[in-house]
RNA sequence: GCCCCCGUUGUGUAGCGGCCUAGCACGCCGCCCUCUCACGGCGGUAGCGCCGGUUCGAAUCCGGUCGGGGGUACCA
C-alpha cells in the first residue's frame, strides 16, 4: 500500500518547533517510503484561526525544505485541504453515523452528568452514557420541545489496542473511554470527527503525532470503526506518537519560552538544515556514533520504529553546536550566498550591493567562513569593512579596557607610525612591520601588542584576522582609525 | 481520584541477555595550537531511579515501587 502521511496544524499563533519536528518526521517517512505527504489545514476554530499564521507557517516549511505533495498550493485529488472548505463532508459523516446508531443525540447537561456520577460514586470522569438507549418517541419528544443535544459516539464495550509505531502495544479499557461528543449543540463538527473523517477520506495510512493525542487514540479508532461500517473509511490507519520536546524543567516547550518559535531560528541565521537536524535528534539517532547529517542522509535511514519514545529535553547550545556543523560543511562561496540576506537586513551591506562591496565580501569571506556558527554572525564580524567611516564606533568597554590605557595609546602610535612606511599594503608585510615594532622593539607579547590595533581598527577585541583585516580595511581607513583612537 | 505514557551522565542519545570495567555528541573543566575569537587536536568530568525475581550471566526480560509527564471538555 502507499504511504500516505499528513500534517496538519491549527493556524493559530506562531508555528513551534514541536510542530517542525512532527512535520519532519512525518515528511521523512514518506520520503523514505516513497510515500506521499499530504498538508491540509486544521483550521475549523474561527475565532483563533489567523491569516498571519497560516502564511507564516508555508513560509517555514518553505524555508526548511519540507515540501508537500498535496495541499496548499499544490492542489491534489483529496481536497480542499483546509477544513474549513470541508463542512458538508463532516455534516455528512455524522448524519450517517447517527443514522447507523454509531451516534446518538445526548440531552444531557454537564451539571446532570455531574451530578449523577456524585450519587454513584464512580471513579470514572466524564460522560456515563445516560443517554445511549434512548428510544425514537422520547428523542423525537425531545426534540419537538427544543431541547439541545450533541451527537456522542458510542464507544464499544470491551478493550482497544494497537500497536504503537513508537511505543508498541497500548491498550484502553473502553469502560475509561466514555462516550464522547463528535460537535457542539449547534452543529459545529468537532476535532474528534474532523480529524478522522479527512484522514479516512484522504486515505492517510499512517499517523504520526505528539504524545498528547495518544489518550484520545482509542476514541477515534473506535470512529475509524464506525466510518468503515459506513463507508467512509477503508482501513484504520497505524499510529505512531512522537515524544514531547520539553523546554526548561519538566515542561513541555511552551510558546512562551523564546526556543519554541521556530521561525526565530531563521532570523537567528541558523540553516534549515541545521536546524532540521537538531529536531531530528529530539527522538531520533541515525547511528550510535554520529549526529550530524543531511536531509537525504535523514530520509534514507530514518525508521519510524527506531524513534525513542521518551520526551527530550530541547538544547540551544546543541542546536547551535549542530547548526555550526552544517555551516563548516558549506563552502565559502555558498556561506556568502546565504550570509547575503542576512547582511542586507542588518543594514552591513546596501541592497543592491555595489560591485565594490561585493568584490571586497569575497575577498573576506574566507577569513571569517570557519569561524561562524550562524549567517548572522558574518555580519558581526564584517560590519567593520563595510560601515561608512563617519558611522564606525569602536565598542566602548573594549575601548577603555585596551586601547585608553598608557600601554594601548603607546602601541597604536608605534604602529601608525609603522604602518605608514608599509609597502605594499598587504598582509605580509602588515605583518613583518607590526612585528618589529611592537613586539620586538616594543617588547610586547603577541597578544597584548595586536589588541589595541584590533580594536582601533576593527571596533572589537574579537575580529577576523588582524593583518589580513587591515590589508582589507586600506591603507587609508586603517590609518585614520588608529590615528581617531589616539588621545 | 481514575486511565495512559515515560524513566541510561547536566542535556540528547547508542544499547534490544554475555561484545558494557556502558559507546557517541553537546555542555562543563584542563592542556595544545594561536595576533583576538572561532576552528582543529588531546585529556578529564559525570549515568543504567529503587527493590525484588528469572538466568550461569540483566542497563537489557518479569513484578512491584518511586518519580516525572499527559489525559480525564460541546479544546486541539
Amino acid at each position: 500500500m502507499n504511504v500516505r502521511v499528513r500534517m496538519a496544524p491549527s493556524p493559530t499563533g506562531s508555528p513551534h518547533v514541536g510542530m517542525i519536528r512532527t512535520a519532519l518526521f512525518n515528511w521523512a517517512f514518506a520520503r523514505h517510503h516513497g510515500g506521499t505527504f499530504v498538508f491540509r489545514i486544521e483550521d475549523t476554530d474561527k475565532e483563533r484561526s489567523t491569516r498571519e499564521s497560516l502564511d507564516a507557517i508555508i513560509d517555514l516549511m518553505r524555508w526548511l525544505g519540507l515540501d508537500w505533495d498535496e495541499g496548499p498550493g499544490v492542489g491534489g485529488p483529496y481536497g480542499p485541504y483546509f477544513q474549513s472548505e470541508r463542512g458538508e463532508l463532516y455534516a455528512d459523516a455524522l448524519a450517517r453515523l447517527l443514522e447507523a446508531g454509531h451516534a446518538y443525540p445526548c440531552f444531557c447537561t454537564n451539571d446532570e452528568v455531574e451530578a449523577r456520577r456524585k450519587a454513584s460514586g464512580s471513579k470514572v470522569m466524564g460522560y456515563d452514557g445516560f443517554c445511549r438507549n434512548l428510544d425514537a418517541e422520547t428523542i423525537a419528544a425531545y426534540n419537538a420541545e427544543g431541547r439541545p443535544s450533541v451527537p456522542r459516539l458510542r464507544m464499544p464495550d470491551g478493550s482497544i489496542t494497537w500497536n504503537d509505531l513508537v511505543r508498541g502495544e497500548v491498550t484502553f479499557e473502553t469502560k475509561f473511554v466514555p462516550d464522547y461528543a463528535l460537535a457542539r449543540a449547534n452543529g459545529d463538527p468537532l476535532y474528534t470527527l474532523v480529524n478522522p473523517v479527512d484522514d479516512a477520506y484522504m486515505k492517510i495510512t499512517h499517523v504520526l503525532r505528539g504524545e498528547d493525542l495518544l489518550s484520545s487514540t482509542p476514541r477515534q479508532i473506535a470512529l475509524y470503526a464506525a466510518l468503515q461500517d459506513i463507508g467512509i473509511a477503508e482501513f484504520t490507519p497505524e499510529f505512531g506518537h512522537l515524544p514531547y520536546v520539553m523546554g526548561e524543567g519538566n515542561k513541555k516547550l511552551s510558546k512562551r519560552d523564546p526556543e519554541a518559535h521556530a521561525l526565530a531560528y531563521r532570523d537567528q541565521g541558523f540553516l534549515p538544515e541545521g536546524l532540521l537536524n537538531y529536531l531530528a535528534l529530539l527522538g531520533w539517532a541515525i547511528a550510535a556514533d554520529r549526529d550530524v547529517f543531511s536531509l537525504e542522509e535523514m530520509v534514507d535511514a530514518f525508521d519510524i520504529r527506531d524513534v525513542n519514545p521518551n520526551p527530550a529535553r530541547f538544547d540551544l547550545k546543541k542546536c547551535e553546536a549542530i547548526n555550526a556543523s552544517h555551516m563548516h560543511r558549506l563552502s565559502t562561496e555558498e556561506i556568502t550566498r546565504r550570509a547575503l540576506p542576512y547582511l542586507k537586513r542588518d543594514g552591513v551591506l546596501t541592497d543592491p550591493v555595489s560591485p565594490a562591496d561585493q568584490q571586497l565580501l569575497e575577498l573576506a569571506m574566507p577569513f571569517v567562513a570557519e569561524r561562524v556558527n550562524k549567517l548572522t554572525e558574518v555580519g558581526d564580524l564584517l560590519r567593520f569593512l563595510f560601515v561608512p567611516e563617519q558611522d564606525f564606533v569602536v565598542d566602548p568597554a573594549d575601548k577603555e579596557k585596551v586601547v585608553d590605557t598608557e600601554d594601548g595609546q603607546a602601541v597604536v602610535q608605534a604602529a601608525y607610525d609603522a604602518l605608514l612606511r608599509v609597502e605594499p599594503w598587504s598582509a605580509a608585510r602588515i605583518n613583518d612591520a607590526l612585528q618589529e615594532a611592537l613586539v620586538e622593539e616594543m617588547g610586547l607579547k603577541p597578544r597584548v601588542a595586536f589588541g589595541p590595533v584590533r580594536v582601533a581598527v576593527t571596533g572589537k577585541r574579537v575580529s577576523p584576522p588582524l593583518f589580513e583585516s587591515l590589508e582589507l580595511l586600506g591603507r587609508e581607513r586603517s590609518l585614520s582609525r588608529l590615528q581617531a583612537a589616539l588621545g
